[in-house]
DNA sequence: TGGTAAACGAGACGGTACGTCACGTCTTCGC
DNA sequence: GCGAAGACGTGACGTACCGTCTCGTTTACCA
């Protein structure tokens, strides 16, 4: 019989913090004024979220951008190097390096919270890279005894790490980290 | 003429600094609550540092840790392994996490003070990475083609991403990483 | 819609600030202190009120101790003179100079609050004067062209002069005082 | 052998307390900017006043006002209509107003100094008047039996009120309290 | 079709920390 | 030893947000 959860608030909050985080960093956002941009009662935000990390959270996980897709031709190493050139492109639109940012903040802050968000986002790119690389090892482009899992980080490792620094990797660097995975790990 | 600036004071706030970021993470610092800890005024930390950030960075550069020795044997690979596993066994002290990730949520913070601090911090480290590996290119050891500082960083990353994640790297990731590196440089 | 103004804060504040001007005076009182003592937040005490003497004005305003009656016999002199010397032994109460000179303090600082206060409280005072030597002179007792205002006003300054120095005036000079005024406004 | 103190210093001190009361009233004056006013070490300040109330203090010793003569001719009347008259145009420029509220203000934080300062200011004037009465009693036209200590604190006490509130007396003002005072006072 | 109960906006509340200001004390150095 | 310069510990200032708590008001469901 109670008045159900208003969708028009959530999404209002959520427009909010996206908006606040890319302008101003997330460590200069405050609830109070989430509230007042959003149209919103602080009330109300303590009523569905529990702390402005989880805010921004659900706020990425939901308008996640999407990421680059990884290409599967017969080349593995232009297939990698096209995919991780979007990837370090995206990060000089600075929306996207704030929002890494952020989220790098609010891993440093909350680790758990950190952890579950990191794993939700960078999940579905591990996903990408790890079975591409199967795919080259049953086509023996890949040595069968190298741990995937570890290549797929070292990519984002080092994505997280030029974010951080705000130090978008130029076409160079790409080049010399696809070169070194490439060869670390190519069978022969 | 007037009094010079006293030294005790300045030792009290580093430590204070030092030991609140490592119990309580350098979110929850306070500048009221370093002072107290301190025992000097709150104006005397506003009369020598602009931020909370600028306290945190001199007392990392001041105290900063011992990086273990990269050694140099005729066996690169084992070098490395060595040290990296050093480096990533440090890692498992509660203190050493704090302190990076207090690094990392003041880069987060502060891009400017941030991309200094990590100047200050990580270029030892690479230099040391980079002569290693020049000196393998001397040896034959590394393709000359190889852009050695890239390398570093790509160690950097991996500690850093790391400890972001509160996951230090177990020593089966790091003999991964070291393994596909060392191939991915490697001459032949 | 929102939540009303809370009596309860608003009268802790004025009696705190009422119990803090009698028993230190007004200078050393501290809205900090104000608000401790009231078990109020600072932020209560800004959102009300404009200064320090803007409490205190509105602490005399509603606490006004009852000033003594203007008695009406057939003798105006003795009349005067009873009132004039009521007035004058309540400022033997340590209290009641701790008012008056706190109302003295907070006109001295700020005139135009000053000015309004000392007219809200002065006011019902001369009223009762004015009356009462208005009747006086319908009855002949003063003569027409005395401007009864400024008689009132003669016995309100010899009383804030004598608060203002904590002298409060004795029998014999309250006596003085009205012998004069009475022969220099009496009939004849 | 030691330096004896600067008498130059004391000069500048005392200068910049003028200044300042008159410019921006006695409360925000603070030691502080007087020192930085007068180009003088707070050291200095603190060596030789005890208190802020200390320094204006000697401040109005030194510089007081020249207060204007009472006149004596054959018509009391008008002797003492002209003086209080002068006096009371004398608090129509704003820098009397402001030292006279300020030496109010001192009074009504520090008693025992106000007490003190003001029977050192009051006095010459208070002599003046008794005196004059005296002789008009002499001559026959004061009664005897009036206390002319207690007229002449009713002047001053007209005089500091009418400065606390800001509001001069004007000249019917004037002459409606002389003509009282008078007929209370005169023979006959 | 009207009652009812939760969700809403607004914003007051007790708090904590902020960064600034002035206090009064102290230390240093030059005269 | 006086005096300038100014660092020091102290503590109040007024502001910004915190997270909690009423207030009406609005609105979807159910009887």
């Amino acid at each position: 019989m109670p008045r159900p959860r208003s969708e028009k608030a959530r999404q209002s909050v959520m427009a909010a913090m996206r908006a606040a985080v890319m302008s101003d960093g997330y460590e200069s956002v405050t609830i109070e004024g989430l509230a007042a941009e959003a149209g919103v009662s602080k009330q109300t935000i303590y009523r569905w979220w529990s702390s402005k990390a989880a805010i921004l959270g659900e706020a990425l996980l939901e308008g996640s951008l999407p990421s680059p897709e990884l290409p599967v031709s017969e080349d593995l190493a232009e297939d990698l190097r096209a995919w991780f050139s979007a990837m370090s492109s995206q990060a000089e639109h600075l929306a996207s390096v704030e929002v890494a940012r952020a989220l790098i903040a609010v891993t440093a802050t909350d680790a758990a919270l950190g952890l579950a968000l990191n794993k939700r986002l960078a999940d579905p790119i591990i996903e990408q890279v790890v079975s591409r690389l199967r795919t080259a090892q049953d086509a023996g482009d890949v040595r069968r005894d190298v741990d995937v899992a570890v290549v797929a980080d070292q990519f984002i490792a080092m994505s997280s790490y030029a974010a951080l620094l705000g130090r978008p990797l130029d076409e160079a660097r790409v080049d010399a980290v696809v070169e070194v995975l490439m060869r670390g790990i190519g069978a022969r």
